[in-house]
DNA sequence: GTGAAAGCGCTAACAT
DNA sequence: ATGTTAGCGCTTTCAC
């Protein structure tokens, strides 16, 4: 029967024989003591027989909607992400903000986002490098990433934590690591990178590297090759501990350990990063780096919110922000970590 | 220096002395030949100075924006919801629709956020029974969960597969079994109950059973009280399987017979279901069923752009497609799960 | 208790 | 190459 536009209040109106303002009145709730009994039951039946439905743009177009901030995150399958996600919407809420997610892995994908929508403010998290800066004039702040030119940003501080990690492998007595990296081509994985180099180096450990795509089984290929190495004591790897830049990537080598008839942690120490589930299912627990991905979410979402208020009071005057904040993660020691009593 | 509300195309207008609908073509890219250079960096340089973005709703309301549907799930960072929102996203974005996520565990929640919003349909998954459903004449579909009053759905169909795995527990020579159950009062869990209790019965099989939160350690205290039961023969529980709702609540079931000095398979099976990393993770793998969330995700959202489409083309009418789908879960057999020897 | 009318900020013909 | 104009569908005074 319609044609292919949608109805508007008007033809409500028209149908129940009132006014558009009447129609208005009554879908906004504002109706009680002002609208007749009989008109509002006139108007919600002409409603539902169109199958009206407000329209919300030009609700919000006349009354200004909730301010919106949208979270853009590169995989939201990734617990990891779902957590840094779920605490900067949590803290948007609660200040009165409406959250749309976006789910890209450049900045320039969540610009295109951005352009659609009324958004007042980006929270980027993990966006591949090299991206330029959103050319709105739109509040951003980046998380676990390089700041783009003069933006804020909150990362984590994960050198000391990692170092402190090699370190307690060095005393543990390992000697000879290998570090299994992820290909993931992004600020924290070269920090980790480096905190691991420079951790080796000053401790006088030798170390070997590979990398692979950020999967269980990506890492068990790969270290699988690493272990085919047998130069070590006893017929053992020539390395006593692997060290990886994700949770993920360490049960792809307690696989490969397996498959290689080699115990863990009796012939091979493995550690990750993350803290996510999978640390503490496999066995033995894994010895990792807590990110604490919900506070650095949240952590983020509040700079971001005192940027945006205190631009507003400020009057358009845009107030350089390029703090950047580091979350600290933590060592957490579980499984045992020694090295094969032999490993000499 | 500027007074509280926004700046509009107009003021930017003012500001680069040319008309406010220069200012939109340049805005829109459609300025190329038929806006001057000069004026062209007139209008940009203005804009940029008063902080001017161009005002989304005004501009949809107009144009008439892209179809957007709602996705909600009632915890995005479990990754079996992530993966039906992934799925189902993936094919909203297909057919041209702007997606929103919705983390929600009731109907009557999810109604809240479609209301501020221009959402044109709506798929909702797994959330809890007993909400109204939308008085809003949106179409939705529910995934995972009984169909509120004549709404389309898809769920899996849990019953075969699951029977098959008692099955093939009892084939194995299993008679007594422990069932740990899902706390969450969802239709899956229920028929996951029926399913556990019929397969029971019909091989003859005792069986006990208790329930927990969904997360490993509320299991992983269940499963430490069942198992003080030390009955069978060998000083081993009255039972030598343990049937999870839930691979998360299997970790805590690997973990609780640890603690308790029993041997996973050799004195235990346990199985789950859901098949998220955590199930090939553990030692050894759990045997678990099959559930394609991002193929439900997918489903749902097809049948609902299906409905739209059709609905647009018959005008109002409003068909009433109540038919539920089922996608099948698949058994997976990984660990052994044999019985201890002398199980009698 | 209900209606008329003036915009919200933008786009897109149509003029010039 | 730029300006004029008429709405998009709604909210909100202000009359009656």
């Amino acid at each position: 029967m319609s044609n292919g536009r949608a109805p508007t209040s008007h033809d409500v109106a028209r149908l129940a024989g009132v006014s558009q303002s009447t129609v208005s009145l009554v879908f906004r709730g504002a109706a009680s003591g002002r609208v007749g009994e009989r008109t509002q039951r006139a108007v919600l039946d002409a409603a539902r027989e169109l199958g009206f439905r407000p329209n919300a743009d030009a609700r919000r177009l006349r009354i200004g909607g909730p301010r919106m901030v949208l979270i853009a995150v590169p995989d939201i399958v990734n617990p990891f992400f779902a957590r840094v996600f779920t605490g900067a919407r949590a803290v948007a809420r609660e200040a009165g903000f409406q959250v749309v997610l976006s789910v890209q892995r450049d900045l320039d994908s969540v610009a295109a986002d951005v352009a659609g929508q009324q958004i007042d403010a980006v929270l980027a998290c993990s966006l591949e490098d090299g991206g330029r800066p959103l050319e709105d004039p739109v509040p951003a702040v980046v998380l676990d990433a390089e700041p783009p030119q003069g933006q804020g940003s909150v990362r984590f501080d994960i050198a000391p934590a990692l170092t402190a990690l090699v370190d307690h492998l060095h005393r543990l007595g390992h000697r000879r690591i290998a570090h299994l990296r992820s290909e993931v081509r992004t600020a924290t994985f070269r920090e980790r990178t480096e905190a691991v180099d420079a951790a080796c180096e000053r401790n006088g450990m030798t170390r070997v590297h590979t990398s692979c795509a950020l999967d269980p089984d990506s890492a068990r290929a790969a270290a699988s090759v690493l272990l085919a190495d047998r130069t070590g004591p006893g017929g053992r790897p020539g390395f006593t501990a692997v060290v990886c830049d994700d949770d993920v990537l360490s049960v792809g080598v307690y696989k490969a350990a397996a498959d290689a008839g080699l115990s863990v942690p009796a012939d091979l120490s493995v550690t990750g990063i993350d803290d996510v589930d999978l640390a503490t299912a496999v066995t033995p627990e894994l010895t990792t780096l807590h990110l604490p991905g919900e506070e650095l979410g949240a952590t983020g979402m509040r700079r971001l919110i005192a940027r945006l208020e205190r631009g507003a009071e400020r009057g358009g005057e845009r107030a350089a922000e390029t703090e950047c904040v580091r979350l600290p993660a933590r060592l957490l020691i579980r499984g045992s970590t020694a090295p094969p009593a032999n490993a000499g």
